[in-house]
DNA sequence: ATATAATCGAGACGGTACGTCTGGTCTTCGC
DNA sequence: GCGAAGACCAGACGTACCGTCTCGATTATAT
């Protein structure tokens, strides 16, 4: 997990525990509030009950943490069933809408992405590894609908897919998923963005 | 401005350009990727060009100079015309699109979002008098949508707004606002929200 | 007092007390058995009760501090009074006696001999600055006595001078200066020296 | 030689190397320049070539340590053969000479000089062991020496003791033990002492 | 032969200290 | 009065080291 793991010639063994009690230690005070640049090492070790020491030997920078923190959050992505447009779409948007209610996964995103300017690496990482792929996903599965004819072949398909996941975004990005019920707002968007909000001209 | 004026009996006289060199140093920062917990009213002082004296007289916490901050960004909003909801709706986003487009802008409201939790006053005050009225005028051009039978009646408004926006906000949460041209994504947006992404069973 | 003063333009004045608040510390802490290398300039602000900042402010190096210590120390050394040798011899030793007493002064002189590898500028200004010039007066003394012929002409003078001083100066370096009444075991070490513990063949 | 020896029931047996080479380390870095206080068991591991373990199973602190290092200083002292007063002290300084001389046996002793309040109970094992015994020796040749006419009988044999072994050790806590010839340094010094270096009165 | 037992090097671990840096306040100077 | 320079205390940070503990490998004894 660790970025550098020293060649092993003897010695007691690194406590896992403290791994998982110090990526805990992050995601709980990126929850709370805290800014990525603002957190040191040291806070961070004195909220995971562990020594400074541990925590350096583990990892040299902030940078080097966050990257295993943001493994931490990279959950397995959901699969379209391929069932139909409408409920292949469910599925995607389930999907993220879950990691937006997560309190401490949508926090860090967050945080991630308000000093992207600060953590190049970091963000870039965060983008092939979370955002790129999900977002293929959801091309290909209105490349389908347009082939079935259930979804308008003359839009531009990212247009569609920004106008979809942008509501749960800006809503991890305000902080306000309180009652954010992931399959209900999930279909609900779904609903509008295919149906269109004006009145059919009679 | 300020909070707190002194009497003034005699002496030299503050020097107003001291105020917008500060503002301005702390918007430049902001964008160039720092946090507002991060900075300080040192480094300001220092990127200003001015004592840390001069800082301090005037504000005495970050917050206070961040609500001036704040006044600065709230730039007159946009009146919707009434000429039709298509066109009012265009007008409203347009205005969005427009602060987003504004790195310094777009940067500091990013930043103010990420750490509402540590300025809960300047978030208060951002939203009542930024976010609120905005919203309030969506709801009104949306309301006469549907008087006019240009929106459909069964759908939450509420939801409507939040697809209209959603993609903006987003764009200013991540960023990524390089290849924005408020004209035309506003109409983009606008018209896929109006008239669906699904093809019409024939 | 210190290295390297600043060019003063304006700002507040260093507080002269902290500087002898330090250096007392310093001598404190070395009577207390501290070394030289053992001492660290946070231990020794700790111990003043200022700032580690204020010290560091004015010296940079131990090495610094330890000579202005140094410089505390030397105080002005008596003049023989030309009366005769024995007097003369006396008003030196005496002299010596009495720094050898100041337990603060001799734990320093003892530290800064035990540890004169490490601290070889040091070591070399205490040589120049406090040793030489004494060393040079007993040498003055015991050229004037052998003109007077008060001192044997066939003897090297600066074994002569060594005889005389090492007793003290082996007491300091031993620490045990307990019982030492410097106007009676100056007179006695003069008088066995001049007059030798052999008995007169008869 | 180590405090705590196992019960031996099996097992490997303690390389002996290592204990010599730990002793031969400590005298080593002594003489160039570091304080027993300075001194750590790591420090000490490192430069004999050893693991912290098998320093810190033999000696559990730096003071037992510092006790079999002593040990090793201790050299059978030298016995006056009882021809007469002046070469019985002649034995005898030279004795004190040649250790003087030896650098790693004389910066160990200085350092201890110079730390006895940090290590009392190393320091009175050294008086005890090293010092007393030839003090005693010291004391027993001067009361031969009035006995035998050749030692004046109204002066303190303190004082003459002192005066005889306090060049030697005055060289040993200054290091400046260059230019030490042990048989011609004590010689002199026996002579001065005792035919003194006042000019007989004509 | 095969347990048993201690040594040894490597290294993780908590704790502590160090020197640096920065933040906010206070003090002095010159205009 | 204002602005600039800078002293001052408090505190955090990253590093380094110390003494302890833990582990695999090795080496010797005892069964």
């Amino acid at each position: 997990m660790n970025a550098e793991l020293p060649v092993r010639r003897g010695g007691r063994r690194r406590d896992p525990a403290t791994d998982s009690a110090v990526i805990d230690a992050v995601l709980d005070m990126v929850a709370a509030g805290a800014t990525l640049t603002g957190l040191s090492l040291v806070a961070i070790a004195k909220q995971a009950g562990v020594s400074r020491n541990s925590v350096y030997r583990r990892w040299k920078t902030k940078d080097e943490l966050y990257l295993d923190v943001l493994e931490t959050i990279n959950r397995p992505r959901p699969a379209p069933t391929g069932a139909g447009t409408r409920e292949d779409l469910a599925v995607l948007l389930r999907g993220l809408a879950e990691r937006v209610v997560d309190q401490r996964a949508s926090s860090m995103l967050r945080a991630l992405n308000a000093e992207a300017a600060t953590f190049p690496r970091l963000h870039g990482r965060y983008f092939e590894e979370i955002v790129a792929p999900r977002r293929e996903a959801m091309n290909d599965v209105l490349r389908r609908g347009v082939e079935r004819g259930e979804i308008r072949p003359d839009v531009d398909p990212d247009l569609i897919a920004e106008l979809l996941v942008s509501p749960l975004l800006a809503r991890m990005a305000s902080g306000s998923t309180d009652r954010l019920d992931p399959e209900r707002t999930s279909r609900q968007i779904i609903d509008l963005v295919l149906e269109g909000a004006g009145a059919a001209p009679a």
